[in-house]
RNA sequence: GCUGUUAUAGCUCAGUGGUAGAGCACUUCCUUGGUAAGGAAGAGGUCCGGGGUUCAAGUCCCCGUAACAGCUCCA
């Protein structure tokens, strides 16, 4: 008999060589049929594994991240199965679950697989899924393997074999399908009773660009229809906050094919909300210590060779502009740190004086690949919230400290919750990629990693995504349908100091080198706004609204009424006010500025004019009924007020 | 940059090799109104650009450009 310990510390026994399934079904049927595979010791199995020790077991269903994995796991085969009965020839890369869904990378040889396909494939899977093939797991040795897929003349799973030692080596069969497979599996393929292949598109064999390009198929499944139906019904929905369409449709930003693929033009809305970002981080880095500066455009070739960014990015820059006489080469800006340590270094520092936080909602231009842009996620010209705190190496935890506390307090008050931080070092086998001495190397990743380890911060940890002066903690945050973007990211830096010479004097009466912590709360205006776009539906909150305010006359009679109360109101706050003062029925009126997303509109006709009142209706709530001009404002910027945090440095 | 898809009015989109379409938006007129779309009329087109096939191309083919999805990249 082993010893079986359950998550709830329950332990049960059974006789050797029982299953995760015989557990499961010998607490409920019901459970038994859920079960898609289980953890066992911490290792994610099959749930037909046999257990012959004493072990920990949780069972995975769909409600756990590890179940569906599972579950896409052999819907990918199930995809490469049908794939190969419908397609014969077609050779396969990798075809592993992702985090919705799965995809599998294949060489359909000379045939251009596309939309046209999908449904013949989707109804094949289905048709084998019915089968309820079991999956059968396989050890085999190495050179029965290669003799495997050399015998199927398989070029890309012989590839794979070579990294792979020889006893490691298992299969998976399902029906006449057989894989090259680590697992786990679902125990049979009859749990999959709904598919859809969602896309297709090319992906680089092993993701490396020099490689043949692969057919990636992309699908996902679902235990029930109605699940697939649901999923569908969600993805439509969230791709209504694609901030592309409600950038138009809130006439908020715009792109021109004349003025160039990646360069936003903000219209007035949009930019009236760049400005309200802007004027709120500039008065909390003022109280946190920051000083604002400003620095142009572009700078000398010299200054980036300084840097070393030319040697990093000079020929996939924006190439040099060059003044006509003298013929001297000027980049436009890709950064605003070669700028701030040029403020620095034009005057001598003293150890008392540090830190010293160089601010700049600086505007840089980068030459992105044509096939990166994206909205305006990813663009060639933006504005970043940049600043580089200059401070002493005995300062530098606490002052990343108060760099992570100014983003958790930044973010919080821009609803952002679900934002994951990654610590990105270097790659220890690529050290060529990055400049400067192990040991800075090492004194800057555990800065990141103590101060980190400091606020109880869950992390993740990237190997080879630092940058390539120093590594960096970066904030992420999600799309409307789930794609990650980096907005935050603070950086520790000794090699910038090294390459500018900067200096300050110590209280020993000696130089020193200060270090260099490279910030962006935002990241860029345009990354964050458009986040900021998906995650609120263009329902910003109040004090950034780009309107927040319109006057909506209920004929225009009321024209001249409507004129004085905007008065009243721009005169007492520094608010925007606007007026509705179209030939248009007032539930028109209403209906468009619900639309518009105007946070409040108010009302005034006859009745309002003759008692000097305003009736405001609230956004999603309705009217709020008639109130003074005074009494308005005092409720106005109470909503202002409770939803701003103070800020203490 | 790579693979694939797409491109028709300001927006969303129909359009079968044979006269360019709809809804919304816009303009004008009527209407002067009370909490999510009042009525009528009008204007608006390089069918992305260039080339080709054809008696005839928005429609078929080629090249380019841009957007979209993914890959690769991201100071």
């Amino acid at each position: 008999m082993i010893k079986v310990t359950l998550p709830d510390g329950s332990v049960r026994q059974y006789p050797k060589g029982s299953s995760s399934m015989d557990v499961a079904l010998s607490i409920s049927e019901g459970l038994a049929r859920n079960v898609l595979a289980a953890k066992v010791n911490g290792q994610i199995v099959e749930a037909n594994r046999a257990i012959e020790t004493d072990v920990n077991i949780q069972l995975l269903t769909w409600n756990d991240d590890d179940g569906k994995a599972a579950f896409w796991h052999t819907s990918a085969h199930l995809l490469a199965y049908a794939l190969e009965t419908l397609y014969p020839n077609v050779k396969f890369g990798t075809g592993p679950a992702i985090e919705r869904g799965f995809y599998y990378d294949v060489d359909f040889g000379d045939y251009k697989f596309s939309e046209a396909d999908f449904a013949k494939v989707e109804a094949k899977m289905l048709e084998l899924a019915r089968q309820k093939y079991p999956n059968v797991r396989k050890e085999m040795p190495k050179k029965e393997a290669v003799a495997f897929f050399e015998a199927k003349s398989d070029p890309y799973k012989l590839e794979l074999l070579e990294g792979l030692a020889d006893g490691t080596i298992t299969f998976y069969e399902t029906g006449n399908y057989t894989d090259l497979c680590a697992g786990p599996h679902i125990v049979d393929t009859s749990p999959i009773k709904a598919v859809k292949i969602t896309s297709v598109a090319g992906a680089y064999w092993r993701a490396n660009e020099k490689n043949k390009m692969l057919t990636r198929v992309y699908g996902i499944t679902f235990p029930k229809k109605s699940d697939l139906d649901d999923y569908l019904l969600a993805f439509e929905e969230a791709k209504k906050r694609d901030h592309r369409k409600l950038g138009r449709e809130l006439d908020l930003f715009y792109f021109s094919e004349s003025v160039g693929m990646g360069l936003p033009l903000w219209a007035p809305k949009g930019a009236a909300l760049r400005e309200n970002l802007i004027q709120f981080l500039r008065k909390i880095q003022t109280r946190a210590g920051y000083q604002h500066v400003s620095t142009p455009h572009i700078g000398k070739k010299e200054l980036y060779i300084t840097s070393g960014h030319y040697a990093k990015y000079g020929q996939d820059s924006f190439q040099p502009i060059h003044t006509p006489e003298e013929n001297e080469e000027f980049f436009l800006k890709p950064m605003n740190c070669p700028h701030h340590c040029e403020i620095y270094n034009a005057k001598p520092h003293s150890y008392k004086e540090l830190p010293i936080k160089y601010a700049e909602f600086g505007t840089v231009y980068r030459y992105e690949q044509s096939g990166e842009l994206h909205g305006l996620t990813r663009v060639r010209g933006f504005t970043q919230d940049d600043a580089h705190i200059y401070c002493r190496p005995d300062q530098l935890k606490a002052e990343f400290l108060k760099v992570v506390d100014l983003v958790n307090f930044v973010y919080s008050n821009l609803g952002f919750s679900e934002f994951q931080t990654q610590i990105s070092l270097r790659d220890p086998h690529n050290q060529e990629k990055y400049l400067g001495t192990d040991e800075m190397w090492n004194m800057a990743e555990s800065a990141i990693i103590e101060a980190t380890r400091e606020r109880g911060m869950k992390t993740t940890t990237k190997e080879g995504e630092a940058a390539f002066y120093g590594p960096k903690l970066d904030f992420m945050v999600r799309d409307a349908i789930g794609r990650k973007w980096q907005i935050g990211t603070i950086q520790v830096d000794y090699m910038m100091p090294e390459n500018f010479d900067l200096k300050y004097m110590g209280s020993d009466n000696e130089t020193h080198r200060p270090v260099m912590i490279h910030r962006a709360l935002f990241g860029s205006m345009e990354r964050f706004i458009a986040l900021l776009i998906e995650s609120t539906g263009g329902n910003f909150p109040l004090w950034l609204a780009p309107e927040p305010i319109r006057i909506l006359p209920i004929s225009d009679k009321y024209n001249d009424y409507a004129q004085t109360i905007m008065r009243q109101i721009m005169d007492a706050t520094d608010l925007v006010v606007d007026i509705d003062e179209r030939d248009e029925k007032i539930s028109r009126k209403i209906r468009d500025a619900e639309v518009n997303k105007i946070p409040y509109m108010l009302i005034v006709g006859e009745k309002e004019q003759a008692e000097g009142k305003v009736s405001p209706r609230r956004k999603g709530q309705g009217d709020l009924g008639g109130m003074s001009v005074a009494d308005f404002i005092t409720h106005f910027q109470g909503e202002i007020k409770g939803a701003i945090t103070q800020f203490n440095a």
